[in-house]
DNA sequence: CGCTTGATCAATCAAATGGTTGATTAAGAG
DNA sequence: CTCTTAATCAACCATTTGATTGATCAAGCG
């Protein structure tokens, strides 16, 4: 995957939204992202309830970092990690913009249905497909 | 992967989250979902604009209807795939739920910041868990 | 200075994924 | 029945990913 496929090579890296949704695939990841809303954390701090690696959690906050889903500062030697709800707003968008359409549709079919309109006005608004 | 082994019950079995989120982390399955939101389609309408195989996007399609994010139905022998927008809907509710949580939370640091807060007591007030 | 803590880097390994080609099933059309 | 179309199944390959262990780096602390 991730391949061209167009030949414009317009899509050489995978964009944000590839990097974001993939790095909500994961429940060790989710599970971050439900600690990280309560409030900025450590890899340490965000290692101790699982049972793997402060190593792999460091790898899996570099997964939301490159998804932008989370940021990281310094403070001495540590470097907490803070949740980006901007981001998570624009998951929300890209999908509620299709499902949107979607419910739309739904509904106009469903006033079709409702009003036993003629054949050919059916056919009609039939096109959006 | 995929592993709970925290004990605290958050994530066990792998989840339809987990397939509905990794599903769209594929900009070729985002481009099903976006054609399929104006309407149902068969594999062989879904595969024409792609430079991938029918096979490659039955496959695609296998993985969106695990994720529960699509549905098939049976039209002779054709097999129209149909976008289910109450999962899409499932899906913003997750993220949602954390991102107005850290919003909330960022209003209230906002309003502690106007009281004049030096930044590196907003870390420390960053402890309201 | 050496020592401890927090975090990352590096090499490695098992498992999963995306895509392909080729064969096969399901349902109609001639 | 034979042929065509739609779609899936099956085997296979290349790449990627999640996680581990061990070493390394950075920043205080005694």
């Amino acid at each position: 995957m991730t391949r061209d496929a167009s030949g414009s090579g317009l899509d050489r890296s995978p964009d944000t939204l590839d990097r974001a949704f993939m790095a909500l695939a994961d429940p060790v990841r989710r599970a971050i992202v439900a600690r990280l809303s309560r409030g900025d954390a450590t890899v340490n701090e965000l290692a101790e309830p699982f049972a793997i690696t402060k190593q792999a959690v460091s790898k899996h906050i570099q997964v939301l970092e490159q998804a932008g889903l989370v940021t990281r500062s310094r403070d001495a030697q540590r470097r907490p990690v803070h949740l980006d709800a901007a981001a998570l707003e624009r998951l929300t968008a890209w999908i509620d913009q299709y499902r949107l359409i979607a419910e739309s549709r739904f509904r106009r079919l469903d006033q079709l249905l409702a009003n036993d309109t003629s054949p050919q006005e059916q056919a009609k608004k039939e096109e959006l497909k």
